[in-house]
RNA sequence: GCUCCCAUCGUCUAGAGGCCCAGGACACAGCCCUCUCAAGGCUGGUACGAGGGUUCGAAUCCCUCUGGGAGCGCCA
């Protein structure tokens, strides 16, 4: 039997990191066995589900590349199925028409509550054959009454409810929309969903879809009930505390492959293993080594191994969304330096591509300010014949690359009889603007020629104009 | 309140009775490398929630407690 999972998201938020790791686990499990991955859009709350929200969640996912191998399946779409199976269920006495108005459900929800019980239905209209004028029904599943139902989890193990601890639940209400739990087991049971995976905030929900699996007359499919996910505060996750949406990390600068690596590492482990390319996530993934307690999102640890998808990415792939990041900086990336190299530049210094985007700016433009800590200590007119040497020397090189400046500032320095640092860093503050960049021989390479020299003649004039105004003043 | 789940460094985790006076990673500190910043290397500190059992032996098994969490909707 080919693997089936599904992820079964309801559009009324957005797509956080929590739903994401759950469909990024059944993917993945999918993945690991040939199988198909489903996504199912669980809109029956037809108030609170919108459109946007279905984007938001289609979007994401393409981002990430969690595409679906079947769907979307729309639930709202399925209706006339939902009907049937409750006319039949009608039929065969597995369910009923409760004629209990909200009131009184109310009312006896109050009354267990005060009497320190478990607040449920307690089955009055089970046997009523007459209907009750002026009320609609809903309808009822009913439960089985005694006996015990064991849930088979991969991640928990067995876990065992008492029937009497479960009551009839609503599968149709008086509006005629059929309910969550009930369309959620229809659909698996259609879409012969063969391995459920999912939050385990679901567990609790989990014997009465048994039930209801066990009324279609199937056995149910094996269950696995991920831990949550909590914010780095170690509570629950909240607007506040991370739970934003997915391509909020796309605007962060994360590569989707490094928030994958991070959010398997959350709950899923591989012995000491902490870097996986997604290759590797699909190959080794299993159910076996899900860890059962919940966990906080570290913000340091995911930049880091976002770092080390970024030095170990293909650098053209990286490329292609560091583009992205320099045009929400205003960079004008068509006319600039070719990206690559700046890539390999800036990769073992940028924690996202978002910073390396900012630290990047001065291969597109030169800086209108200088940093002023850096100036102070660097532009100085010790600082002055070093880079009117360096100058001449650039000038003079008959080629433009890295190693080829590299020796010229190395030469520079021992003729001088400085440090290559004396030479390297005021060059740097000149070229760059401020104190930090890479190594000042890829630097200069990549800001060109022209630039570096026009630059140099920046920096040596501003160093004079220093020099005059704090000897006028 | 009732039912269910969970519990190893600050955080993510390894650990399926002896290999663990607990290993890795992030973060932190120091050192090395070094033209800056990084990256990299090395070193360091910090954890089995508590109490009872079982066993020759327990982080690992059992019980109780404590502490977290989830569910108990004509929400999903």
């Amino acid at each position: 039997m080919t693997v089936r999972t599904r992820f079964a998201p309801s559009p009324t938020g957005m797509l956080h990191i929590g739903g994401v790791r759950t469909a990024l686990f059944c993917w993945l499990y999918a993945r690991r066995h040939h199988g198909t991955f489903i996504l199912r859009i669980e809109d029956t709350d037809r108030e609170r589900s919108t459109p946007a929200a279905v984007q938001v969640i289609l979007d994401g996912m393409d981002w990430l590349g969690l595409h679906p191998d079947e769907g979307p399946y729309y639930q709202t779409a399925r209706y006339p199925r939902y009907r049937e199976v409750i006319r039949q269920w009608l039929d065969e006495g597995k369910a009923y028409h409760c004629y209990c108005t909200k009131e009184e459900l109310e009312a006896m929800r109050a009354a267990q509550l005060a009497a320190k019980a478990k607040p449920r239905y307690d089955g009055r209209c089970r046997e009523r054959r007459e209907p009750r004028p002026g009320v609609t029904p809903v309808v009822r599943f009913r439960n089985p009454a005694d006996g015990e139902v064991v849930v088979a989890d991969r991640v928990h193990g067995d876990v065992v409810f008492d029937n009497a601890e479960l009551d009839d639940l609503i599968i149709e209400r008086s509006d005629g929309n059929p309910t969550y739990n009930f369309c959620v087991v229809v659909d698996d049971f259609d879409l012969r969903i063969t391995h459920v995976i999912r939050g385990d905030d679901h567990l609790n929900n989990t014997p009465r879809q048994i039930n209801m699996l066990r009324a279609l007359g199937v056995e149910p499919p094996v269950y696995a009930h991920l831990p949550m996910i909590l914010g780095p505060d170690g509570t629950k996750l909240s607007k506040r505390h991370g739970a934003v949406s997915v391509l909020h990390y796309r605007e962060q600068g994360y590569l989707p492959e490094a928030l994958l690596n991070y959010l398997a590492r959350l709950g899923w482990s591989h012995g000491d293993q902490e870097i996986f390319s997604l290759a590797e996530m699909c190959q080794l993934f299993d159910l076996d080594h899900v860890n059962k307690a919940a966990s906080a999102i570290n913000p340091d640890k995911l930049a880091w191994i976002s770092q080390q998808h970024l030095m170990h990415a293909p650098p053209a792939r990286v490329a292609a969304e560091f583009a992205w990041q320099l045009g929400r900086l205003g960079m004008d990336v068509a006319s600039g330096p070719a990206l690559e190299p700046i890539v390999l530049a800036q990769r073992e210094r940028a924690r996202t591509l978002r910073e390396m985007a900012e630290n990047s700016r001065y291969f597109f433009r030169a800086p209108e300010a200088y940093d002023e800590k850096a100036a102070r200590k660097h532009l100085t007119a010790e600082a002055v014949p070093l880079l009117n040497g360096i100058h001449t020397a650039l000038a003079a090189l008959a080629d433009w690359n890295a190693p080829a400046i590299h020796a010229a500032i190395e030469q520079l320095a021992a003729s001088t009889g400085v440090g290559l640092g004396k030479v390297a860093q005021p060059l740097r503050v000149a070229v760059s603007g401020g104190g930090v960049s890479p190594p000042i021989d890829q630097t200069l390479a990549i800001v060109g020629r022209d630039g570096t020299l026009g630059r140099i003649g920046r920096a040596v004039t501003w160093i004079g104009a220093q020099a005059a105004q704090s000897a006028g003043s």
